[in-house]
DNA sequence: GAGTTTGAAACT
DNA sequence: CAGTTTCAAACTC
């Protein structure tokens, strides 16, 4: 029951073929990837069109009209984004900068460097988690930041977290505790946790950064919640129960932080 | 395709 | 500034 199986289908990095080890980390690659038209047509702008009603597209609900451009093979009614209607144009664009002067600054800074990639105002989600395109920056394919006001957010980077061995020191701490409870009481039922104890990787997001995914979040729960059955099943004592448990959260930190730095050496697609 | 959900933008 | 409304896209079925 505890079983996860790596429901990717079209999955094509997966190292199915190879034996997997007990307990490991399978990559989850699976990128949305909605659609990416980066075709450049002879000189006609890729823009996906717009399907505004009542703002003529001359409000910054309008995307075209946001990004400053005309309106080109658009679904619009009423358009007045165009070259006909130059004077109401203009006139928008004054009102926009009037409420906001950067209203047209690209709301992504540094496009080109990996590092300074970040939402400039910062999003304000309140029920997607940042996980879905509602939100600026997830749509963005960028880890939300603290400029953001996000409740509930899960679009949080933990290339940090990596990086800074903080997930290291946790794991490290956890088998401490175990430790130390095993001097107290030399009692060690050490469970092996060769059953299908399976995990799934963090997602690695388009532009690189590292987040936490419901998958990793459900399989490391299951594999302690499995030790947890094992351990009470086999009638130890409630300390030993928790050396078993901690230590199973020990051993997938270090799964996860093993799968960020095999990947990180460029392990990754074949 | 119709209907719902969502959060930025606009408005008060 | 905060609360509300408007709006078009994302999403669901
Ligand atoms: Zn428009
Ligand atoms: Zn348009
Ligand atoms: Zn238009
Ligand atoms: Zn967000
Ligand atoms: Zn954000
Ligand atoms: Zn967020």
């Amino acid at each position: 029951m505890s079983q996860l199986q790596s429901n990717t289908t079209s999955n094509s990095t997966i190292q199915a073929s190879n034996q997997i080890p007990p307990g490991t980390i399978i990559p989850h690659t699976t990128k949305p990837q909605p659609s990416r038209t980066i075709i450049d047509a002879n000189g006609i702008r890729p823009r996906k069109p717009c399907n505004c009603k009542k703002s003529q597209c001359l409000k910054l609900y309008c995307d075209c009209f946001a990004n400053g451009e005309f309106c080109n093979n658009c679904n619009c009614a009423n358009c007045f984004n165009n070259l006909n209607h130059e004077e109401d144009r203009q006139k928008a664009i004054k009102a926009c900068l009037d409420r906001n002067p950067q209203a047209f600054r690209p709301k992504i800074g540094k496009g080109g460097s990996d590092n300074e990639r970040r939402h400039n105002k910062g999003c304000n989600c309140k029920r997607s988690g940042c996980l879905k395109n509602y939100c600026e920056c997830y749509e963005a394919k960028i880890p939300c930041s603290n400029m953001c006001k996000c409740v509930g957010c899960k679009n949080v980077d933990m290339t940090p977290a990596l990086e800074r061995k903080g997930l290291m020191q946790l794991a490290k701490c956890a088998e401490a505790r175990v430790n130390q409870q095993k001097a107290v009481k030399s009692k060690l039922p050490s469970f092996s946790h060769h059953s299908p104890n399976k995990m799934i990787l963090p997602t690695t997001s388009k532009s690189g950064y590292y987040r936490m995914n419901k998958e990793v979040v459900e399989a490391t729960c299951q594999c302690l919640l499995a030790q947890a059955d094992k351990a009470e099943g086999a009638l130890v004592s409630a300390a030993q129960l928790e050396q078993t448990v901690i230590s199973e959260f020990s051993r997938c930190l270090m799964q996860i932080i093993g799968s960020y730095t095999s990947r990180s050496r460029g392990l990754g697609d074949t």
